[in-house]
DNA sequence: CATGAATGAGGGTTCATTCAT
DNA sequence: GATGAATGAACCCTCATTCAT
């Protein structure tokens, strides 16, 4: 990449951070590009010249924070650990990124229906594969028996529930470190799943 | 009531339910008072007769929205059954009337933020109140003995977020009843609660 | 006119007291038929059985205050008396007038250009007539050498000017009796005309 | 300033001169903000890049016409002249101000009405400084006893009154021209007031 | 690269007026 | 006579987007 290039992509990003920012604090319908702009002293039209429209903007935001769930997440899919232990691991680590990244995470959660439709696909096919990842584990607990025989899917949404619900309540000022949530989440929510075998 | 008024009443309502569901479909901001005015077959000035302003028909969409919840969750809160028993039938009830009123719930929980400053305080305000039943009961199980020892401030969030996520997903050709998805709901999330006393 | 008419005349009358009182008040467009009809315990509808049209209401209320004007001012005009004194008598009338019906002439003087084409000219048609009460007595003052030799066009204006402005500041709780103000501006716009003949 | 500065506070005034034409024209409610623009050559959207409201384009009209006002008669106020040479220039000045700004001050004898809360005490407040220029001359005169004995506050009316009601009948085609318009109100409206000691 | 300027499209809201009952 | 209900026609204003400089 040339330093035009980067110089660029770098511009991009914090345009992108930006707006993620304010898409969380107003929404997305009511935040201006102008106000994007302002936010990061440039012009209007200026934000034209690196990102091509209001919208795409949105989907960069979603884009990114399925790309970053996706890059934690896959790695602990490979991993060689029992069925309740990678759920744990996945669950600290959705918590985790989602805290990291609470913008980005919010918008995805919250924005979604703004996308349009095409966008709205891309997006979902990502989460899909994201999804798969809990459901493949759910799904492995079951069949070697280490799992309760709960309805896979049904299960998936309660965790994911209870996980995304956070973007409503989370704040950086809160008692809680965002490891101890992340147990939290993965004692309360694995919990169920295991079979009371005696 | 008047012949009159009651007509009046229910064209109000036809109105409120109408804007809930296109709410629910497209988001507040997509959604033109017109829209909602050919969906009834009325001019957009005619809905004015009946409603002051898009954002009030917001407004009361979320506060009938909370309306029900408490209408139904504080009954339950004074039956006299032990925590765990009266949590389970919390969740039930809350699953099956997010259901039975999925538009008007999920415009509770993803259109809030549009709300005018004095709006939104008073619907957080029975939002609170509806909160408090479930933390009581928490508070209630951990004090007798009944609950593990877990902050009930953070299973209350679990427990609202598997709860209402079902908005992104529940469908009403689904595969599952009402009454078995709040027995799922009811089962997975109370069982961490309870205290394993061997 | 039967009981029925009478009743109907009254009504009339009711509404154009009550429309010119808000029509002082607020200002023509920003005074509603429905804020007229809220005054008089009527509904917006009920204010068509009497009224054609809202500019209409602004015309009869220009036509009676015209109309008062020239009933007042056209018995002095008839009067044996000489110039300077015909025209203080005709100052304190249009004073003691203007400050008795303040609110219809102050309609008069502020919202004529509201008026449509074809009631306006009729309006001006009557305002026509009242002012050359007042240039046919300047005029004979002039030509009989009782006044200066002034322009009558100038004069005129000069005192209309002066006397309509009062209802910008007229209040009833002043300090001032109506008879006071007729004296007093009778007395300062007389006294300019008066040849100075030693 | 720069070119660009230069060239948009032209194009603002520009726009506030028009919409004073057609606001005079008429009246302020009765002018569309779409009207001021297709006079302009612009589209509506673009009188919006100039000006935030339309209410406020009132505001500067009204605003405009008080600053000029001000200008031309402070200085007046401070020469060192006898109270009815002062009186007469204050006439003189106001009265070709009224003419060479038609529009304008007319707006602001007309629309005042329509100002909101806020912005109307902001013209009061102009307004009574300029009265009081007028005011401290009377007093001053009848202090020393070169004027009559009249309430001040009386006479002033009656002057502003003659005066102000010129943008009923002023017409740039008329036969009297500005000075002469001036030097008749002078003479008409000091001449009361000077004291006749023989 | 950056931006001042301009605009099309659309949305919320008001209100005089009508009309069936 | 009176009125609840309905509506057409405007109008103000916002904003994403474009483009010449």
């Amino acid at each position: 990449m040339s330093f035009r290039e980067e110089r660029a992509a770098q511009r991009r990003n914090e345009i992108l951070q930006t707006a993620a920012k304010i898409f969380r604090e107003k929404g997305y319908h009511d935040t201006s590009i102008e106000e994007i702009a302002n936010e990061l002293k440039f012009t209007k039209a200026s934000i034209y010249y690196y990102v091509p429209s209001k919208e795409n903007l949105l989907y960069e935001c979603n884009d990114m924070a399925m790309n970053l769930l996706l890059k934690k997440g896959e790695p602990i899919a490979k991993l060689d650990l029992p069925p309740d232990e990678k759920m744990r691991e996945l669950i600290k680590q959705h918590v985790e990124t989602l805290i990291d990244e609470i913008s980005l995470i919010t918008v995805l959660l919250q924005q979604e229906y703004a996308l349009n439709e095409e966008h709205r696909k891309l997006i979902i096919e990502k989460r899909d594969r994201y999804e798969k990842i809990f459901t493949d584990v759910l799904d492995e607990g079951v069949s070697t028996g280490v799992f309760e025989e709960y309805d896979p899917k049904m299960v998936k949404m309660i965790i994911f529930g209870a996980v995304n619900w956070m973007f409503h309540w989370y704040s950086k000022s809160g008692r809680l470190k965002k490891k101890e949530i992340g147990e939290f989440f993965a004692d309360y929510l694995v919990k169920p799943l295991i079979k009371n075998n005696q």
